[in-house]
DNA sequence: ACGAACCGTGTAAAGGTTTACAGTGTTCGA
DNA sequence: TCGAACACTGTAAACCTTTACACGGTTCGT
C-alpha cells in the first residue's frame, strides 16, 4: 500500500520501442541482441530504474538463488563465522542466505522445512548433524533437496560434508605435547555417542599409540564441551589422586573450565601443568594462561561448504563429497615442558 | 532437474472435486468454505503433500514475508545474540530472515539491497548505523522501504530504532563504583563521532556530576572499544602518572585490554584498582578477576526490533518509534572498594 | 541465383497463486 | 408467494518473468 507501483519490464519495453522478450534477453543474453538495440534497452532501464522481479524470475525459472541455514543457534560463535563464511562465497555467486535457527527444536526444524517445499529456497546447508525432523517421511519431500552438511556430519546418512579434520588435529595436538615431554597426559571430554568427541578422542590416541605410551584409562574422562564439564573433569582427577602433566581437552570450553579449576587451586601454569583445547574461540587469547589450541579454519569451512553446495546445486561433479579441512596448531603459554 | 513436479493447487482442486479459487480459500479464509468442502479439500492436501508455492503467492501478492537484515559482521557476538532474537519473532510471525553480510563495504550494501527492489524482503533491518548506501538515490527507491535500525540508529534520519539506554546503562554504572566509595574514576573509550560511545560518556559524566565529583580531563581517554585500545589507555595512565581508583569503560572488550595490562604489571585486582565494562560479552565472566559489567538484553532487543518492524509493516501505528531497553547490572569481582 | 544457415526480434504460453465478480441455490421475512 | 439477503462456489484476470517457436532479412557457399 506504501509501495509506489514498480516499473516492470513492459515498461522498459515500451520506452526503448522493443517487445519484452528482447528486454530479457538483452539483460540475461547480452550478446543475444545487437548493440543498437542492447543500449536502447540499457538506456531505458536506466531510465525506468527496473529491477526485475524476483519473484517472478523464480517462479518461472523454478529456482530461487537462496540457500536455507539450518543451525541450532546462530549466536554461538562456533557457527556464526562459519556463517560468514558461507555467506561470503554464496553473496560472491549471486546466491542469498536465509537463516533457520532451530533451537535444536524439532517442531522448528520441520518448520523452516516449507521454505524447501515452497520453493524459496534450492539448498540447504546442515549445522544440525542431523536430518532435519520430518525430511523425507511425506510422499512429497520424498526426495532430498541438494544440502551439506558442516561442522558436524550426519552420521548414517550419506550427506556430502564439509569440516575440519577432527582426528587429525586432535592427533597434531597430543604430538605436540608429547614432543614437549609429556608422557602422562588426560584426554578431558569423552563422549563415544557424539562423533566429533569421537574422532579427538581417537586422535589423542593415535598419537600416545605412535609414541609408544600406554594409556592409563584413568586420564580419560567424560565430559559434554562445556566450561562446567572441564572444571569436574579437573576436580574429578585430584579425587581420584591420579594426576596427569598435561590436560588435552575437547574444546576450548573444556579447557578454560580446567584452567579455572587449576587456577583456583593456586597451581602455577603452565609451570605445573600444561593445557590445551581445541577450536581456538575468540577469548582463548585472552584466558590467563593464554590457551595454545588448535584453530579451526572457520571462515574457510563456510565457503568450501558453499562451494560444494553450489556445485551439487549446478549439477555439476564435485571434486569430493567430503571435505577435511586441516586444524591449526596455535602456540600460546599453556603449554610448556613437565616439571618432573 | 532433479526435482520431481510438485503438486499445484490445481491437482488438489482435481482430486477434490472443486475449483482452484475453492482450495485457495480453505487454505487461507477457512471460515468462508462449507465445512464438508473443507475436509474434502484438506484431505486432498494430505495426500498430494501440496505446499503452496511461495513465489507464485508472493508474486500476486506483491509481499515476500522476508526481512533482510544488515549487519557489518553476522560473526560479531554482539550481533548475532540479536540476530537470534530477530529470528525468534519474526519465525514466530511467519516471516523468514535474509541476511546481508556487509563487512562495512558500500558497494556490498547497495548490492543487498537488490532484495529490496526486487521484492524478496519487505523490510529491513539495519545493525549498520547509517543508511545503506545507494538508499534514495536512484528514481526507483526514491520511497525508503520499512526499516528498522537496532543496536545503533542512524544519525540525522528519524529512523525507527530499537537499542539499548546507553545514557541510562553507563550512568548506573558510574553510580555503582561510587556508591562503592571511588571518586577518582576513568572513562576509557571516549569517541566523541561514535554515538554509542558519546552517549555513555554523556551518562558517566552525569553520574558524576550528580555526585558532586568534578571530572579530571586527564581520566578521560581516548578508545575505539577494542581491547587493544584498553590496553593502550591503561598504559598511558601510568605514564601520565594521573590514576583512578576505578576504570569505566565504554565496552567490555576495552575492559578486558584494561584489565590484561594491569594484571601484567603485578596489580591485584580489584583490590587495587577496580575495572567496569559493559556488555557482558560471553567471556566476561572468564576473565580474571571476572567482570563487573551492564548486560545488553540482546535477545529482547532483537525480538522487540522486528515486533516493531512488523507493525510497521501491517500499516498500524506502532506505540513509539524509538525503544530503549535498560541495561542490567552484573555484579562480578572487578569492583570493591578503593584501597585508599 | 538459389537454398541453407544464421542473426535478431516478436508472439504467446507457461509458471502457480489470489481475488474481484458473477452465478447458483437456499433461507427468510413480509 | 415473492424478493431480498445470504452462503458457497466457480470463472477468469492479474501478478511479472523466461523461453520455445516462428518469422523476416542477410550472408554465404555452390
Amino acid at each position: 500500500m506504501l509501495q509506489q507501483k514498480l516499473a516492470t519490464i513492459e515498461d522498459v519495453a515500451a520506452m526503448a520501442g522493443v517487445s519484452i522478450a528482447t528486454v530479457s534477453r538483452a539483460i540475461n543474453e547480452p550478446t543475444k541482441v545487437a548493440d543498437a538495440t542492447r543500449r536502447k534497452v540499457t538506456d531505458a532501464i536506466a531510465r525506468t530504474g527496473y529491477t526485475t522481479n524476483a519473484m517472478a524470475r523464480s517462479l518461472r525459472m523454478r529456482r530461487s538463488n537462496m540457500i536455507l541455514i539450518l543451525a541450532p543457534d546462530v549466536g554461538d560463535p562456533n557457527f556464526s563465522n562459519i556463517l560468514v563464511g558461507l555467506e561470503t562465497e554464496a553473496s560472491k555467486r549471486g546466491y542469498g542466505l536465509l537463516i533457520g535457527n532451530t533451537q535444536n527444536d524439532p517442531s522448528r526444524e520441520t518448520d523452516y522445512l516449507r521454505f524447501i517445499s515452497s520453493n524459496q529456497a534450492d539448498g540447504l546447508i546442515l549445522f544440525t548433524g542431523h536430518l532435519p525432523f520430518g525430511l523425507g517421511q511425506s510422499p512429497a519431500d520424498a526426495r532430498l533437496p541438494p544440502m551439506v552438511a558442516v561442522n558436524e556430519p550426519v552420521l548414517g546418512e550419506d550427506i556430502p560434508f564439509v569440516g575440519v579434520d577432527n582426528f587429525e588435529g586432535a592427533r597434531v595436538a597430543a604430538e605436540h605435547l608429547i614432543s614437549q615431554g609429556h608422557r602422562r597426559i588426560a584426554f578431558v571430554g569423552r563422549a563415544p555417542n557424539r562423533e566429533i568427541n569421537r574422532l579427538r578422542e581417537d586422535g589423542y590416541r593415535a598419537a600416545l599409540g605412535g609414541a609408544g605410551i600406554n594409556i592409563d584409562p584413568r586420564l580419560i574422562i567424560d565430559g559434554d564441551g562445556t566450561t562446567e564439564s572441564g572444571r569436574a573433569a579437573a576436580e574429578l582427577m585430584f579425587v581420584r589422586d591420579a594426576l596427569p602433566t598435561a590436560f588435552l581437552c575437547v574444546n576450548d570450553a573444556t579447557a578454560m573450565g580446567v584452567i579455572i579449576s587449576l587456577n583456583a587451586r593456586r597451581y602455577d601454569l603452565p609451570r605445573q601443568f600444561s593445557v590445551m583445547g581445541f577450536d581456538d574461540i575468540s577469548f582463548a587469547s585472552f584466558i590467563t594462561p593464554s590457551l595454545t589450541t588448535m584453530k579451526q579454519p572457520r571462515h574457510r569451512m563456510g565457503e568450501a561448504a558453499m562451494e560444494l553446495l553450489l556445485t551439487l546445486l549446478a549439477g555439476e561433479k564435485p571434486k569430493s563429497l567430503e571435505v577435511l579441512l586441516r586444524a591449526e596448531l596455535i602456540l600460546r603459554n599453556s603449554v610448556s615442558r613437565p616439571a618432573g
